[in-house]
DNA sequence: ACTATATTTCGACAATTCCAGAAATATAGT
DNA sequence: ACTATATTTCTGGAATTGTCGAAATATAGT
């Protein structure tokens, strides 16, 4: 991961919604969790929504597929595994 | 530390010219890395590496202390490892 | 085709961020 | 006091982001 990716991945976690809205997709696993279920959770209007998921997507952290009528959106996990071990490996001071 | 406080650390490092300084700032150590250092490497203006200074001061990355005229900063590497805590923490798949 | 549900796009506005030149401030040496 | 160096503050304009209502699009059931 280079220095420009990974800046884009902490700028776009950098949001106290998107930072919410990553950590619950987390949390929910691998089948992820409906654009409406987030919604219900945050309670905010879908299409503020809507934009904060596109700006995880953008920085690929996030991905989405549909079942039916509902889209899933699922945490990109590996991406920021790599993000934390980009921040280990040059912000990391010897101690660690 | 709580999401806000987190997504504010993390909104800071998320621009590529504060993640280098960043960076570079761990990588100095203790003793830190005078400002005018800093320009000489990243080769911007001043102020505006003035006001990206006092961007993750406010975040509480960093430090200042003064040494005759030239003022150094320093990692509040503390702060950064409590952030890639609470990632992990909360941000954590049950892999990890 | 019609209707209902789920989600995104559009359009607009306020707020914030980014950048840099010029001026100001702080400190040290003479 | 004067000069030089280091850094920050001020100012302002361009660009981006955040927010949300309204409209549009996508999908499925009847």
């Amino acid at each position: 991961m280079d220095i420009e990716i990974a800046a884009k991945a902490l700028k776009e976690l950098g949001h106290p919604i998107r930072l919410s809205i990553y950590k619950r997709l987390v949390k929910a696993g691998q089948p992820g969790m409906a654009v409406g279920k987030l919604q219900e959770e945050l309670k905010i209007p879908n299409s503020t929504l809507s934009h904060h998921i596109a700006s995880l997507a953008s920085a690929q952290l996030l991905s989405q597929t549909r079942d039916g009528r509902t889209l899933y959106c699922q945490a990109e996990y590996e991406h920021f595994e790599a993000l934390i071990e980009f921040l280990q490996a040059e912000c990391c001071a010897d101690e660690m």
